[in-house]
RNA sequence: GGCCCGUUCGUCUAUCGGUUAGGACACCAGGUUUUCAACCUGGGAAGAGGGGUUCGACUCCCCUACGGGCUGCCA
């Protein structure tokens, strides 16, 4: 409790829908945080103006929205903060830590095809203004780069990958600010990380080299470095790296195919982090649990069928109004006509038959058919098999006998299979046909909790189209 | 090309020098059951390859292979 609060962020950029990958990242970011008592913020990285679109922020706050990641406080638009941006570099280069340079970008260009012509096949830029002396300096757009080290070593320290080692040389002096006054992404991150006052960096093992860059940036501002925590990226099936090949990528993607939010977070949680053998549990205890230590070092792949298993076990877990307004949201976000005040009735009614036996809301919504649908029911063919003039005539007498009958299971129980009993057959030769008559199909839930779903009069009403 | 990271059952993973290498999903078999699903029981299934270090390596080191990332006035 004396330890200073934690700060994580979750910093997409909105040039697309929000990744699963990202969705992921933003997870652990939340669960850490969550789990400590600290703050989990959110930043827009738009500063490539030409990519970035209102529409892909909101998709971005919709998805985590629906995974149920709050953020604390206003979502911060890092191009909103480029004056800042701009402080800071020209601070650096009042330090001495940054320089003006006058280079154009043909000439850049130029160089390195001057570089490879010459059988070099990668050679860092290195500008001809790094210790120009000012008074040479043309009257010209200029960008602002780092003067970063030509020597000697730059170590990360990471809690995900330990210490990783880059030679300075291998880096450039990277432009912080560009010729037309905006920042570029390698100064706004460590910028609005410091001023944000965020302690941990979590996010995609593919700015694991640009820790590096970012680290030259606080150093060269004083500032203190965060715990770095670079977590591998998620792979698709088939171990490539995850693209629209693979099916599903944006998080609307699984909102929009019935996946339980719940389930999502328990798979996404353990997708590139364990502890000991846990697999499912609810998010309160994953706040619980989660820690970096358990991120594993190595990319991970998506498995649907893991995640529908994880999925159903959350379905089935959670409370029968809950499901509800899930299956509302999900109706809508599928596109799907949203459920009538009775559907919503007999859907709640029917949901302690169907809940546990489905994995996402499409399927349970498949299972409650009987429920939702409305006379003429529509019998299918496999069912159709069961309703034969035999089987007629004894729902004819089944339908009888119910009319008077009180509801409970004990009594339909009873019935039926004093029914059953009296035709010499056995309770599934009875079943078959009620199946076929309440819900026209073959495999339904138990034919009890179909009738007490539907109500006697309902059930009266199948039996006799059926029979006639 | 250069640099960085990674590699345990099909998949997600446990293991932090000594284990019959454990769990979960998936798969197969059986059970339960009015059907389907759920559920229960059981089964097959792994340390990329090669060198070291060590009494002893999945675990530590090196090489190779494979995969990924970075290498922009993109983020």
């Amino acid at each position: 409790m004396s330890s200073p609060p934690i700060v994580t962020r979750f910093a997409p950029s909105p040039t697309g829908y929000l990744h699963i990958g990202g969705a992921r990242t933003a997870l652990f970011n939340w669960l850490f945080a969550r789990g400590r008592g600290g703050k989990f913020l959110l930043r827009i990285e738009d500063t490539d103006r030409e990519r970035s679109t209102p529409e892909a922020t909101a998709a971005i706050l919709q998805g985590l929205t629906w995974l149920g990641l709050d953020w604390d406080g206003e979502a911060v638009s890092q191009f909103d903060q480029r004056h800042r941006h701009a402080q800071v570099a020209h601070e650096m280069l009042d330090r001495g830590t940054a320089y003006r340079c006058f280079s154009t970008q043909d000439e850049i260009a130029a160089f390195r095809a001057a570089q490879e012509a010459a059988g070099v096949s990668y050679a860092v830029f290195q500008s001809p203004w790094r210790d120009a002396d000012p008074a040479t300096h043309p009257d010209a757009p200029y960008a602002i780069r780092m003067k970063a080290p030509r020597t000697g070593e730059t170590k990360i320290n990471d809690t995900v990958q330990g210490i990783v080692t880059v030679r300075n040389d291998q880096l450039d002096d990277m432009i912080v600010l560009r010729s037309d006054g905006n920042p570029t992404y390698m100064l706004a991150v460590v910028v609005d990380d410091h001023d944000m006052g965020v302690t941990h960096v979590i996010r995609g093992d593919d700015h694991l080299n640009n820790a590096a860059r970012q680290q030259m940036v606080y150093d060269a501002m004083d500032w203190a470095i965060p715990v770095w925590a670079h977590i591998p990226l998620i792979h698709g099936p088939d171990g490539k790296k995850l693209s629209k090949r693979h099916g599903a990528t944006a998080v609307g993607d699984y909102q929009a195919q019935g996946y339980p939010a719940a389930g999502m977070r328990n798979y996404l949680t353990r997708l590139g982090w364990a502890q000991g053998d846990a697999e499912l549990f609810t998010t309160d205890q994953a706040k619980e649990m989660f820690g970096l230590e358990g991120i594993g070092r190595s990319p991970a792949r998506l498995d649907f069928k893991k995640l529908e298993s994880t999925c159903g076990w959350h379905l089935a877990r959670t409370d029968d109004a809950a499901l509800l307004h899930e299956i509302d949201a999900y109706l809508a976000a599928a596109n799907r006509p949203a459920l009538t005040v009775a559907q919503r009735d007999l859907l709640l009614r029917a949901m302690y038959c169907v809940k546990d036996r489905a994995k996402t809301f499409p399927e349970l919504i498949d299972k409650a058919q009987f429920a939702l649908t409305s006379r003429p029911i529509d019998i299918d063919e496999a069912a159709g098999k069961a309703l034969d003039d035999v089987s007629r005539g004894i729902l004819k007498e089944l339908t009888l006998r119910l009319q008077n009958a009180s509801w409970t299971k004990e009594e339909l129980e009873s019935i039926l299979t004093e029914v059953a009993t009296a035709h010499g057959i056995g309770f599934g030769k009875l079943a078959a046909p009620l199946r076929a008559a309440l819900a026209g199909r073959s495999a339904t839930p138990s034919v009890y909790d179909m009738m007490l779903v539907i109500g006697l009069d309902e059930t009266i009403a199948r039996l006799q189209d059926a029979a006639a």
